[in-house]
RNA sequence: GGAGGGGUGGCCGAGCGGUCAAAGGCAGCAGACUGUAAAUCUGCCGACGUCACGUCUACGCAGGUUCGAAUCCUGCCCCCUCCA
């Protein structure tokens, strides 16, 4: 067990998957004042429920008295990560990157308070440091300090080399930079915790290890599991693709959807890990049985649409999803697409998302899987007159209202 | 630099002159069953159109051979293995 109300959060809650020297960090946490760090390379323009377990690292320390640093990558994003994946990322430019950064910081003001406070949230980005590095002195500072055999053995590296994949010099760097980023924290801000996903052990370790060889004094690392869903996927992907934290790419009701359509097995875990919900409450929950575990979905549902988008937006979402489920009526939240009518059905499908072609939304109508105002249409030749609710299936639902 | 292997739809992976918008699997969507769950079964799954028919786009890139090319030829790019 942990002394320390940070380690012992954490671990209650279920984000612990591995951890340095745990007795070494419980310690650090215990006297107080812990700062620490997650790193997020602007890869994409938002973060995306993937990305949650660590923010909600990042907020617990802020709840136990800590400092969280987040990191963003505006350097290190311009080498790209090799860490689980086959194929090097493309390569990005300046422009993307920034404009990624910019709209990716947004997201932490719903999760975290910033400031100048002992324990107020600070953002900075690792281009600050990076972009002006020289090659030579980078490299007898740093170089001479790095294993290369040691990385050959780091799972990012190995599993590539052991399938056959290619492995640019330029990826092969990003262990580095990051393990760099880490001293760089340590030195600036006494950051000694670097949090993670459990695939960034690796890239983790080494800044650990480079910090001893520098004398730069002891860190510490500590890794999230992959959060996966009771059926195995990698939780965060649906249909319309990632589950975006960005209102700007993801509508408050189709996150709020996200997650009530949790799987039950998945409930319980998700309660603790992606809200501040008591245990207690999570235990009273998590032990519904049969249909009355929707209750359960609803408060989570609520409550992380809630952290992301802030209260509003989740009342908003409930009440629309109790209209257009419980009611069947209209909610007034749904998306909503303007279109000149009376306009063809499946142009309106398609206008508001519901089919991602013409020919999709004929097929949908042909199975008879589309119903206006409730009711199933089967041609499709069909007319929309007037505003109305279209329905593709049973979940998926949107408004029509003329332009 | 030399020899060999390879680049196919969101992913994996067959095809190796016509019957190929391209087998099979995964993922996805829909229907049935339900609880806006899981599992299961069924159907669909490039785009567009006057939609059981046609047109366009697509098998790394650019040309070529052929009535016809994902399949053959030439050049280029990228990747892997071995040799130097």
């Amino acid at each position: 067990m942990f002394r320390s109300e940070f380690l012992a959060l954490l671990t209650e809650r279920g984000h612990v998957h591995q951890i340095t020297d745990p007795q070494g960090l419980d310690a650090l946490a215990a006297a107080g004042g812990l700062v620490a760090y997650v790193g997020y390379d602007c890869t994409a323009p938002s973060l995306h429920v993937g990305n949650l377990a660590t923010v909600m690292l990042l907020r617990r320390l802020q709840q136990t008295g800590g400092r969280p640093i987040v990191l963003l990558g505006g350097g290190t994003t311009k080498v790209g990560d090799p860490s689980g994946r086959d194929e090097a990322r493309r390569l990005m430019d300046d422009a993307e990157i920034a404009a990624n950064k910019a709209s990716i910081r947004r997201a932490f003001e719903r999760f975290l308070r910033f400031g100048d406070g002992p324990s107020d949230a600070l953002l900075v980005d690792n281009a600050e440091w990076l972009d002006g590095l020289s090659y030579i002195p980078f490299l007898r500072e740093v170089g001479r300090h790095i294993s290369v055999n040691a990385m050959l053995a780091r799972d990012s590296v190995r599993l590539r080399l052991e399938r056959d994949q290619p492995l640019s010099f330029l990826e092969f760097n990003y262990m580095v930079l990051q393990a760099y980023d880490f001293v760089e924290l340590a030195r600036r801000f006494d950051c000694r915790l670097q949090m993670g996903g459990s695939d960034q052990w690796g890239n983790i370790v080494a800044g650990v290890d480079l910090a001893r060889r520098l004398g730069v004094g002891e860190l510490y690392g500590l890794t999230t599991p992959l959060i996966t869903t009771a059926d195995g996927a990698k939780m965060g992907k649906t249909a319309r693709g990632a589950v975006w934290l960005d209102p700007a790419l993801l509508s408050d009701w189709d996150y709020w959807q996200f997650w009530r359509n949790t799987a039950d097995a998945d409930v319980g875990r998700f309660l603790r890990l992606f809200t501040d919900l008591p245990l207690a409450d999570i235990a009273r929950l998590e032990a519904l049985q049969g249909a009355e575990i929707n209750a359960a979905k609803v408060v989570l549902a609520d409550a992380a649409t809630a952290l992301c988008r802030g209260e509003e937006a989740a009342r908003r979402a409930h009440a629309t999803a109790e209209a257009t489920f419980t009611e069947g009526r209209a909610g007034e939240g749904l998306p909503t697409a303007r279109l000149a009518l009376p306009a063809a059905l499946v142009d309106a499908l398609v206008a508001t998302g519901l089919a991602a072609s013409k020919g999709e939304a004929r097929r949908k109508i042909a199975e008879r899987a589309v119903r206006v105002d409730g009711e199933v249409v089967t041609d499709p030749h069909a007319m929309v007159a007037a505003p109305a609710r279209l329905s593709v299936g049973r979940k998926r639902h949107a408004l029509l209202d003329a332009a």
